[in-house]
DNA sequence: ATACGTGCAAAGTATTTGCAAACGG
DNA sequence: CCGTTTGCAAATACTTTGCACGTAT
């Protein structure tokens, strides 16, 4: 499946959740949907806001934020805390899959990366502490690929 | 070896790291980096500030976030992330042992845990993926054990 | 018609910076 | 002495809230 389905398919997969929810779509909420289905990885909501001025669709501020709360209180969303200050954002896979981030100390760019036997040892981890788990987080920092050598 | 005579051996290692820097000793980070040492979980800055005046030796918050800067800089504390919109920071053991976070979504509550599997799993994790990893950090969200029932 | 959605402006909270005074080696 | 440390106040950055108006169903 392309990016550009998985796309649609997540942006029709809110609509029905909030539609579901008795919530009446508006202009500012659908374009900041839009923008979070195509991008594959974790916006702020500053970003949100520029990206949507540039285009010449502006937001307000303080819509960006409670349209951001709105979609991770329903689930649809993720925010992720890599620590510099601000919160990010990006949009869950309805299948469960999901990655994590790496943050290049020497460019700081945000680059996603997904490992197995990493979601496997937090899959176990629970029950050997003994603890309930609903979501986790992992943040490597260091190098990527193009700061590297 | 005791947590005390840890703290000890830490608030040693920060005088000496910090005198071989050319810094000299001041009162506000000496209460800082005392307090630390005999922390054994993530603070912030805020809380940091109540402690110290509710002690009768206030120091100014500026001073607080200079100074714990001036720590992260040298590798003596660690920024840890938890994603409530402010920053935690926790002494780091000289020896390179460390621990992650479980933070409660119901009482709030930050709880240390420690699993030599998860560990394994992202020790590997460099020379899968083809980055250089400095640091790492690990959050969990769910319920602790007090509130699991 | 009746919620819900939006934008603006103001408030709130965490953090940083500038500067002058105090202090340590 | 000279450079570091400190505290205060002001500035900045991100986020939240209050309120009046607009809009979808």
């Amino acid at each position: 499946m392309g990016s550009a389905s998985q796309a649609v398919k997540w942006t029709e997969h809110v609509d029905e959740v909030l539609a579901r929810a008795g919530l009446k779509r508006g202009g500012a909420r659908q374009r900041i949907i839009d923008l979070l289905a195509y991008e594959s990885c974790a916006l702020s909501a500053v970003e949100i806001e520029d990206m949507l001025r540039d285009q010449g669709t502006p937001a307000g501020r303080a819509s960006i934020y409670r349209v951001l709360d709105l979609l991770v209180d329903h689930g649809l969303v993720e925010r992720v805390s890599v620590g510099q200050g601000l919160a990010r954002f990006e949009r869950t896979h309805p299948d469960g899959e999901h990655h994590h981030h790496l943050v290049c100390e020497h460019c700081g760019v945000l680059m996603a990366f997904d490992d197995p036997e990493l979601e496997e040892a937090i899959e176990s981890l629970p029950e050997r502490l003994g603890v309930r788990v609903e979501h986790h987080d992992v943040v490597l920092r260091g190098a990527c690929p193009d700061c590297e050598d």
